[in-house]
RNA sequence: GGAGGCAUAGCUCAGCUGGUUAGAGCGCACGGUUCACAUCCGUGAGGUCGCGGGUUCGAGUCCCUCUGUCUCCACCA
């Protein structure tokens, strides 16, 4: 038999095993389909080359839960994240041919997306080889399928379903302008952040000369587009003021005087003026009064040509210039500081310019509606569930989706136009010829936002608008693991795109987990330096260690912090497997044949087998309700303490003995590491792979093994019992030898005091190997000067050990002992002296509760004839 | 302004539908290595489960108030 390598080191295993599955196409549907049935996507990290925890995470749950329930046998499928990161990549992509002295303009679209697509190659597809590490399901590729193969006859095909229904409209609106990306951001894209500015209070004389109007703003170079002003129409106080207009400052512009009841009556003035182009509410209140728009500032938020004196200067030089004019002109009334929200572009940081634009919109309420449904209804189940919240918050208040964006790294929207007779066309043809006039027609040169695309993910990436067989076969898919980031950009528009183009949800679960924060619980950013590679993780600790750590001591949806010392302690669990494993096969014959559990099982073959298949049933359970770092935990539990610290220690006899006692131990020892090496699979793929390859000579491979589960005719319940108290006895034995500095090389005999003779003899054996006994001896009213007493509920165990015991310092241990014992039979004889305990609680308990209080008052008994004899 | 999370051992966190005397890892203390593993083994110390009420035979767990803290959404010129 081959034997593992001295020491546990995952580089020498992991890229070959990895390598193996995918020459084996254990990830592909068509290796067994009735075993894998799935087909897995997932997405690059971008461009940047800087990974984030984030997509380890993802990757580490969605393939947990894949490799769990394709051992399983279950058909299901699974979709990983996906975000090209449009804004983020071009960005990249832009400073990279900066240094080449290369423009956007000079290689044209085309060039650009050729060289996009090349530095993706150069460097995501190397990051994402070593990330396939964590999620079995990494394929980089991918990207390029979403981005130029189906998925973009996917998205065009939406786009026109939509647009043909009425859902999706050009338009002029007030969206989120970037003056540094040169591109329109969807509300969701802005982040606000508090900052200090003034609050100016200013005065617009009324054209007949009757006097002013006040009022205040944080933006006095909008003023340049203000188009009216504003008050309450319940408000007394300017009554007789609309209706009438007022002269603008600086401009010199006639503008109206209107009532709307967007105005705070009690806020400042209760006057407000409407700059419609340059702020979303005053857009709404120009429309209700068909206000005109005046745009005043270009792209990159400089004053336009139409304020001469103003013009070319950016926002913050002409607020400067247009304040000191007000003040000379007499219009500044006072200045204030003020504190208020400023929406912030979420990748670059620069403070966003509502902007009036050109551009195209989805219409979500009617959408919104199935979607909605389909959650409320449970059709669709978030874990945990009180995420539901945040998508009925979005949903129900949802706005007008702005898709277009001003980049040209994502889908080129599928609409034409004609320059010379002003026909809009859309459909899939890449070059459209007029319809009307039959000229050629140019494309709009704008992209799709990349939520646009990944909303359609679940179906686009299975063939869809063809009617393919995995289309059919594997939606609606089963889970979504995803972060609570991503709730709104992302999951919500899935199952919009689902139900609308589908008529169908796009998966039934959807698994929310946390973010994963650095050690002092702070996000990490690229802007704090605090992020964590999960790569150099791995080149420390192993894939398995990052996986496990991230799957256990967190629980669904919250967040959890990343410490160098929880990937050490998963390391040293695969170590202590890694050792266990090859201990269990340095004892094996080399003629050794795995037979299964031999017919006669000992005693402690019983216990573990009991527990292993208890284990079994529980990470069962665990996973089916995505309790994942439960089910880890109790594997850790199963494998250190009941297999490594007991079993093999309770094995070492036998393995010694030889004969039929070594061989049937054999068996047990193997039989129950497969099973615990599938179990442990999915949460740690590449050492239970690699020691199941070396302990099954290579003759299957484990990522093909069924998962284990219960098994009533290996529930040995009763004799596992009866050995939890020679393993009680063990652990007292233990106890007061440690207290009393007694180590287990000063041999004694020890005289067994108990009604189980026979169960304690049988397991003799034990008493020698692990607490240094070199006799046992059974018998009643023992009397004996200078012992050690060990006591549990069913046995009295002396240690005569003569000088080595310290009188005293028995005793004192002893009395503690008691103290314990009193305080146990207190707390539970009051609970059952409780009459409504009695009356009411199940019977079942209480029945448990009068058999802990019997052994508690035996335990009790024993100790104070302890005592007894050492003051006799 | 609206919504939600978290608060449990020195630290990081588990504790699922209420039912043992609340657990783990790390850290700490004491002891142990020829014979799988010091990336180890054994033993121990350490918690009035944020405060105050309520429901219940029974509350870390359910309900309410408060305190601290974090997040999301909306945003008043």
């Amino acid at each position: 038999m081959k034997e593992l390598a001295k020491n546990y080191d995952p580089s020498t295993f992991e890229d070959r095993i990895y390598q193996q599955w995918m020459r084996k196409r254990c990830f592909h549907a068509e290796t067994d389909p009735k075993k894998i049935p799935y087909t897995i996507v997932i997405p690059p990290p971008n461009v940047t080359g800087q990974l984030y925890m984030g997509h380890a995470l993802d990757e580490t749950l969605q393939d947990i839960l894949i490799r769990w329930k394709r051992m399983s046998g279950f058909s299901t499928l699974w979709l990983p994240g996906t975000d090209h990161a449009a804004i983020a990549t071009e960005a990249k992509i832009v400073e990279a041919m900066r240094k080449e002295g290369l423009t956007k303009a000079d290689l044209g679209r085309e060039g650009f997306m050729k060289r996009a697509w090349a530095w993706k190659e150069q460097y995501a597809g190397r990051i994402d080889q070593q990330l396939m590490k964590l999620g079995s399901s990494c394929d980089w590729e991918r990207e390029r399928f979403t981005m130029d193969e189906g998925c973009s006859e996917a998205v065009k095909e939406v786009f026109i379903n939509y647009y043909e229904k009425g859902y999706i409209y050009r338009g002029e609106r007030i969206i989120n302008w970037c003056p540094k990306c040169l591109t329109s951001i969807s509300n969701a894209e802005v982040t606000y952040e508090e900052q200090e500015g003034c609050f100016w209070h200013l005065r617009y004389p009324f054209s007949d000369g009757s006097g002013y109007m006040f009022l205040a703003t944080t933006r006095p170079e909008t003023l340049l587009g203000d188009t009216a002003i504003a008050v309450n129409p319940k408000d007394e106080r300017y009554k007789n003021a609309v209706g009438k207009t007022v002269i603008l400052p600086l401009v010199g512009r006639e503008i109206p005087v209107v009532a709307d009841s967007y105005v705070d009556m009690d806020f400042g003035t209760g006057v407000v003026k409407i700059t419609p182009a340059h702020d979303p509410n005053d857009f709404m209140v120009g429309q209700r009064h068909n206000l005109p728009v005046l745009n005043v500032m270009t792209d990159d938020a400089k004053i336009t040509e139409d304020y001469p004196k103003y013009a070319g200067m950016d926002r913050y030089e002409a607020r400067k210039a247009i304040l000191e004019d007000l003040k000379e002109g007499g219009f500044l009334v006072k200045t204030e500081p003020h504190v208020h929200n400023v929406g912030t572009c979420y990748r670059c940081g620069t403070t966003v310019e509502p902007r009036v634009s050109l551009q195209w919109f989805v219409k979500m309420d009617e959408l919104a509606k199935p979607a909605i449904e389909a959650v409320r209804d449970g059709r669709i189940k978030f874990v945990p569930e009180r995420f539901d919240k945040l998508y009925f918050n979005w949903m129900e208040d949802i706005r007008d989706w702005c898709i277009s964006r001003q980049l040209w790294w994502g889908h080129q929207i599928p609409a034409f136009y004609c320059d010379d007779c002003g026909e809009l066309t859309v459909t899939k043809e890449s070059s459209a010829v007029c319809p009307k006039c039959g000229k050629p027609m140019r494309q709009d040169p704008d992209s799709l936002d990349t939520w646009f695309s990944s909303a359609l993910w679940p179906f686009s990436t299975l063939g869809w608008p063809e009617k393919t067989d995995d289309l059919q076969y594997f939606y609606p898919t089963d889970t979504l693991v995803t972060g609570y980031d991503i709730i709104t950009f992302w999951v919500s528009r899935m199952i919009v795109a689902g139900m609308e183009n589908m008529d169908e949800i796009p998966f039934k679960h959807v698994l929310i987990h946390g973010l994963v924060r650095d050690a002092q619980g702070r996000k990490m950013s690229k802007s704090l330096g605090n992020g964590i590679d999960p790569l150099e993780v791995i080149d420390t600790y192993g894939a398995d260690a990052l996986r496990f750590m991230l799957a256990t001591g967190n629980s669904p949806g919250n967040d959890m912090r990343f410490t160098d010392d929880k990937v050490k302690a998963a390391r040293n669990f695969a170590n202590k497997l890694w050792n266990a494993s090859r201990f269990v096969m340095m004892n094996l014959p080399n003629d050794f044949r795995f037979k299964g559990l031999p017919e006669n099982l000992r005693m402690e073959d019983q216990w573990v087998v009991s527990k292993f298949n208890q284990l079994a049933k529980d990470v069962n359970e665990n996973l089916e309700h995505f309790e994942l770092g439960v089910a880890s935990s109790k594997l850790y539990d199963f494998i250190w303490d009941v297999y490594c610290d007991w079993y093999i220690e309770l094995t070492k006899p036998r393995m010694r003995a030889g004969g039929e006692a070594k061989s049937s131990a054999e068996q047990v020892l193997v039989w129950v590491l497969r099973g615990m090496l599938k179990l442990l699979h999915p949460f740690m793929p590449f050492i239970t792979e690699e020691i199941w390859q070396v302990l099954t000579d290579g003759e299957s491979m484990i990522i093909l093994e069924e998962f284990p589960t219960y098994q009533a005719e290996l529930d040995f319940s009763a004799a596992a019992n009866d050995f939890e108290k020679v393993i009680a006895a063990i652990k007292a034995v233990r106890m007061s030898r440690t207290e009393l500095n007694v180590p287990n090389s000063v041999k004694a005999k020890m005289f067994f005091e108990t009604l189980e003779v026979e169960l304690f003899s049988a397991n003799s054996i034990f008493f020698e190997n692990m607490v240094g006994a070199s006799e046992l001896e059974f018998g009643q009213d023992y009397k004996f000067k200078n012992a050690l007493t060990a006591v549990t509920d069913c046995a009295r165990i002396f240690i005569p050990m003569e000088e080595l015991v310290d009188k005293d310092k028995e005793l004192a241990r002893l009395a503690k002992e008691e103290a314990k014992a009193r305080n146990d039979i207190e707390i539970i004889q009051k609970k059952l002296n409780n009459p409504g305990f009695c009356e009411k609680a199940p019977a079942q308990l209480i029945q448990n509760e009068r058999e802990k209080l019997a052994k508690a008052k035996e335990k009790l008994a024993k100790v104070l004839e302890s005592i007894a004899s050492w003051n006799a």
